[in-house]
DNA sequence: AATCTGATCTAGAACAATTCTAAAATGGAC
DNA sequence: GTCCATTTTAGAATTGTTCTAGATCAGATT
C-alpha cells in the first residue's frame, strides 16, 4: 500500500516528498533489482513524472546513505542501486554486463585480513566474474 | 636492467616502443603499486616525457589486456592498474581512498555459486571495505 | 641510408556518469 | 496563509575515459 511506502521512508528518516515517494514505489515493488539512475528516471517518466536527473541521483544517493539501498559499481560503469539489503554477493558477467545476486550463505569468506589500527570493517564484497563466451 | 624490461614486453607480445618502455620502467620497478593513468602520466612527465594522456590510457589498457597489469576500479573512481599479478584481494579504506593488497592465502572464498550454463568463472574479487574514522 | 607499411602516438573533440550551483518550488510548523 | 528550511530544477561544470583523424615511428626491404 501507499502508506506502507510512506511509512518506510519516514521510519528511515527520509522526508516523504513527491519524488521520493514515486521513486520508492518503483524501487520497492517487492522485486529485487539493480537499478541505475538512468533506468530509474526512465521508469518515472513512464509514469509521467519528469524529475531532473540530478534529483534522481540525489534521491538514490540519499536512500543509499539512509540505508534503504545498496550500491554496486563495477569497472567504472554506472552505479547500480541494489534493493537487496541483506548482506549478499554478486556474479558479474563481463560479456553481457549482467549482475546477479548470490546469497551470503552460499559463500564463506574465511580469514580476516590484518587491518590498520583504529579502522573498522564495514563490509566484505565478493564479485564472481564470469564470461559467457567461449 | 633495461633489456630485461624490453624482454618482458616482447615476451608478453607487446611491441617495445619508446613510451611503452618508459612506462614499463616506471611501473615494473619492483614495488607493487596501484597506479592511475594520471599518476603514470605525472611520473613520465617527471622524466621529461610528454606523452598524451590518451597514450597513457592506451598503453595501460594494452598492458592489462596482455596480462601485464591488473585493473581495479572502486565506486566509480579512477581505474587503478595493479602490478601484482598473482591472484590477491584488496582492502579499501572508504575514508582515505587507500587501497592495499591482501595475499590470496589469507582469505578463502568457500563455495562456488551456481553459474549460468556455458559460463566460465574468470576471477573472484574480494574487497574488504574499512573506515578509518570513528 | 631511403622507402614502405602497418602500428603507434598525438591533440583535441567527444562522451558518459556524476556533481555542483543558484534560483525556484515545496513542505510542514506556526 | 506566512515562514524558513528542505527539495527540486535546469543547466553548467567536473571527472574519467575513449574516439578521431592525422602525424610519426619501428622495423622490414630495398
Amino acid at each position: 500500500m501507499v502508506s506502507d511506502i510512506k511509512e518506510r521512508l519516514v521510519s528511515a528518516g527520509v522526508q516523504p516528498t513527491r519524488i521520493r515517494l514515486a521513486l520508492a514505489r518503483i524501487i520497492f515493488d517487492g522485486e529485487h533489482k539493480h537499478i541505475t539512475a538512468h533506468e530509474a528516471l526512465a521508469a518515472l517518466q513512464k509514469r509521467n513524472l519528469r524529475p531532473s536527473l540530478a534529483s534522481v541521483y540525489n534521491t538514490l544517493n540519499h536512500f543509499h546513505e539512509m540505508g534503504l539501498l545498496g550500491r554496486v559499481t563495477i569497472d567504472g560503469g554506472s552505479a547500480r542501486f541494489d534493493t537487496r539489503l541483506e548482506p549478499h554477493h554478486h556474479i558479474y558477467n563481463e560479456d553481457t554486463g549482467e549482475l546477479t545476486d548470490i546469497s551470503a550463505d552460499s559463500v564463506t569468506v574465511k580469514g580476516r585480513p590484518r587491518m590498520p589500527r583504529g579502522s573498522k570493517l564495514k563490509s566484505v564484497d565478493v564479485i564472481f566474474r564470469i564470461g559467457s563466451k567461449g
